[in-house]
DNA sequence: TTGTAGGCGTTATCAA
DNA sequence: TTGATAACGCCTACAA
């Protein structure tokens, strides 16, 4: 029935078309279309027979212009990392265009001074509305654009928030949990002393990862007291801080860096410093992202399903229904890789 | 004259407020707000005053209902890096919203047979037109999608093409030039026995950049054959072929990757085999992208301005003009990092 | 140089 | 359960 391809230059078919074709009124074919009730199931076959026959999809300009609604998710975007990003953004397109829906793409500063960041908020819901957006951190705890978009009774979801939690819906792991499970990794390979690279202050799950690590260890009972520096979240931060942990005496048999990229750079510090992992000393990091395998050896962290929580901030964003400031919490999974190995006889 | 703070929820002005506010008619309105020609000063002044007070913003659903124009340019993604692909996506971002315009995302998976292909094109296309493609690699090269588009004739740039240069307008750097700074680069450095690490072969971009590489050399008066491996543009690839190239005899004193990657992964190669770089081999890359600067030493590499390619594009578009199959090209540039060094004397 | 009338393709309001 | 008819906000004829 439906022609395997479509002439490319035929005019599209429109409701009109649609209301001829079936012998039903325009109204019933946008019934039919979305889905409302009250309609019969005859009106309805009809309906659908000719919407298939004449290969008719609805306009979106028109739709928006006449309803409420814009078929368009709007995903927020400030200056992550871009591995963490793309998979972001390909989780919630995936959804988003699944249920016929487009993605818009927006770019923020938030580093700015309030004002001009107003202004550009402004500027992004000014002439084209959207139906909602998807707030990847640090937006997510960006508590001016909570409000900014509460106030205009624009929909949103969290990717990752960790702050105000009952603020609005939103899509994280358990960060503590996560690091913990790290902890308990180190602990049974037979370390006992350790080291912490937090990430930066602004960044709140680094927070949250730190503290679980330590924790977990006081929790399986150990004594020496665990250092920490701070890593930045990057490869160069990361041998910087690297530097001066391994230096410490004694010297930590294991390092915990709150990301990836920081991990890396202590691998390199102590590759500089003539310390070969994971033989003379163990290190892991926290994403999974790329950089784990583009190093050698690769590095042991903490998978976090990133892609799945773009798709299930877009889904939540969907369901119209309206949820209140609940947080959904994905699962993550540690991934032992060659970082990490038990330590030295002579050390341990 | 314009408030600085815009009341959340006031009703939006339209262009019938406008024009009443600036005693003229609808038509005028509308001729101001596109920049349309005769229009008498005083006209133009009276209506962009009534405009600054309302703060009146044109809406896009209604424009685009009733005109052609969609303001909306779409960013056609596969698969690329995310670095490269977050890099373009800025560019692009910035330039359309620069114009008021909005930026779409769209993915498609181009390794599907044909039939797929067209399909999910199809989908792309069907109920939200916009006004033109950015085009990014490897799909600049699908020849299946500049067929659908042209047929369509939807408008589109290619970035980094590297087929049919004379099928549309397309942004890119002189890969084959780039390869050859870095051949001079290492030539300069006393280097005379080279390795290249090849591409995938359907990277077309690739293939230049060796050739270039390996023609530049010829000219600098090389005797030595050039052996080359394919390193998959991969971290994994790249240490295989890595090890191979390594193992060759005489061993050769650099090794020109095509991308930053399999770049990274010749120097785990190097690291494993229990050489240092750049002491006892340079190692140089291509791209310029994140990993360059999250290895030990940081790589030596060609930067591309990929964020500036993808302004170039999104300017290309947005310039109504009909611009036939003209490439432009933009600048690249040697970084000079540590990963290459002179070679030892007593191999030079 | 300016203005008037009609239409773009859909949703929403009412009445039947 | 259905269907006329009027918005939605703008642009494109065409006329003045």
């Amino acid at each position: 029935m439906t022609p395997l391809t479509f002439p490319a230059n035929s005019a599209r078919a429109t409701m009109d078309d649609v209301a001829r074709l079936s012998g039903v009124s325009l109204k019933s074919v946008s019934r039919v279309i979305n889905g409302e009730p009250h309609v019969s199931a005859n009106l309805r076959a009809k309906v659908e027979a000719a919407i298939a026959e004449l290969n008719y999809v609805p306009d979106a300009a028109a739709r928006s212009l006449a309803g409420s609604r814009t078929f368009i998710i709007g995903l927020l975007l400030d200056n992550p990392s871009p591995h963490y990003t793309m998979k972001i953004q390909k989780g919630v397109y995936n959804v988003v265009r699944s249920h016929q829906y487009h993605l818009r793409i927006d770019n923020v500063d938030s580093t700015v001074p309030d004002e001009q960041f107003s202004a550009q908020l402004e500027a992004l819901i000014r002439n084209n509305r959207c139906d909602g957006f998807v707030l990847t951190p640090p937006l997510s705890d960006n508590l001016l654009l909570l409000d900014f978009l509460e106030a205009r009774k624009i929909r949103y979801v969290r990717i990752a928030p960790a702050l105000d939690n009952a603020r609005g819906p939103g899509i994280a792991i358990d960060d503590a949990a996560a690091a913990a499970a790290m902890a308990q990794h180190l602990w049974d390979l037979g370390h006992r002393r350790f080291a912490v690279m937090r990430g930066p202050a602004s960044h709140m799950a680094a927070a949250r990862r730190r503290d679980g690590f330590i924790a977990e260890l006081e929790r399986l009972g150990s004594a020496t007291p665990i250092i920490d520096a701070d890593g930045g979240f990057s490869f160069e931060g990361g041998i910087a801080a690297g530097e001066t942990l391994i230096a410490q005496s004694p010297r930590p048999t294991a390092v915990f860096a709150c990301n990836d990229d920081s991990a890396a750079g202590v691998m390199a510090a102590c590759s500089k410093a003539g310390l070969k992992v994971p033989d003379d000393i163990s290190v892991c990091g926290f994403d999974d992202s790329w950089i784990a395998r583009s190093v050698w050896p690769y590095l042991t962290t903490v998978y976090q399903p990133i892609e799945e929580m773009g798709q299930a901030a877009a889904a939540l964003l969907l369901r119209r229904d309206e949820q209140e400031g609940k947080i959904s919490q994905l699962g993550f999974q540690l991934v032992i890789r060659d970082s990490t190995a038990p330590p030295r006889q002579t050390q341990g």
